[in-house]
DNA sequence: TATTGTTATACTCTATAACTATA
DNA sequence: TATAGTTATAGAGTATAACAATA
């Protein structure tokens, strides 16, 4: 093996690498539990339903996938009982979307799962520089592009 | 709208959905470049590939994929000149994997993009705020469990 | 018997295109 | 004409199962 061709592995991954381990484990606290078929994909576009009510269109702009995409998550969770669509009063092509209590209680249960695993990781680098953590997180995914 | 049914939404994400949105930003930094038909998962293939070479089984394990898949994108990557494989003379049924200088200099490529979208990040937030972000986050990923 | 790697198959995720009903 | 949402289709990613060759 020539010097040209090596490549620094383990001592400085990128961020990508590391972001996808931490991913690797919410995936596997969240396996640990009974959804009923609804997989992570579901959790995000429920999530992205605001308490008020929500067109297919503008909801499939917030979780960034494709109103297709989106509509055949919303059927599904309509179909489960975690979401209800009423027809939009002022539009008659549009649907509103709305989370059933049902709904709202499965969120919960996610979010109080993904707060375990954030407790166990202020836990092993400190509550500050946890803190410190979530608040570049914040402001990167705040200072995005919306999908172009 | 009852009051039991409401969820907090935009005041305090979970750190899924930040991940989500901040790793939205790496592979739209990618996509500016032509990378010739490889996509992501090549590059998270041929990154572990270390300089010395690995079995197709031991790589499936650091990627945590399935050797099936991970024979897969090394066929892939093979055939485009980015990988070469060599029979371990230590044991017939396995097959050492080692990257080419080509696959290095892609390498090299996709870290150079990563690092870019990091100084962004780094510059958005302060460089002292990045580092503790980087230093949380590579502990938080070296404290996971191998795969069960 | 156990393990390396392959082939076959299937499911999830998500994209594009074409369509309908309504605006 | 343009937009909301649906249906059809396909490709990317990854899993399980069954298998051949070798240990």
């Amino acid at each position: 093996m020539t010097l040209v061709n090596k490549v620094s592995q383990t001592d400085d991954p990128h961020v990508a690498r590391l972001m996808g381990a931490a991913f690797d484990e919410i995936r596997r606290a969240l396996a640990v539990d009974d959804w009923q078929g609804l997989r992570t994909s579901h959790f995000r576009v429920i999530e992205a339903v605001p308490d008020d009510g929500i067109s297919i269109t503008e909801l499939s702009g917030r979780v960034r996938m494709t109103k297709q995409g989106c509509g055949q998550f919303v059927a599904q969770l309509t179909d489960s009982g975690h979401l209800r669509t009423v027809p939009d009063p002022s539009d008659r092509r549009s649907r509103i979307v709305r989370r059933t209590a049902k709904g709202t209680r499965l969120i919960r249960r996610v979010q109080a799962r993904i707060a375990d695993v954030e407790s166990t990781w202020a836990e092993r680098v400190g509550a500050e520089r946890y803190s410190v953590f979530r608040d570049v997180l914040l402001t990167v995914a705040e200072s995005q592009q919306p999908v172009a």
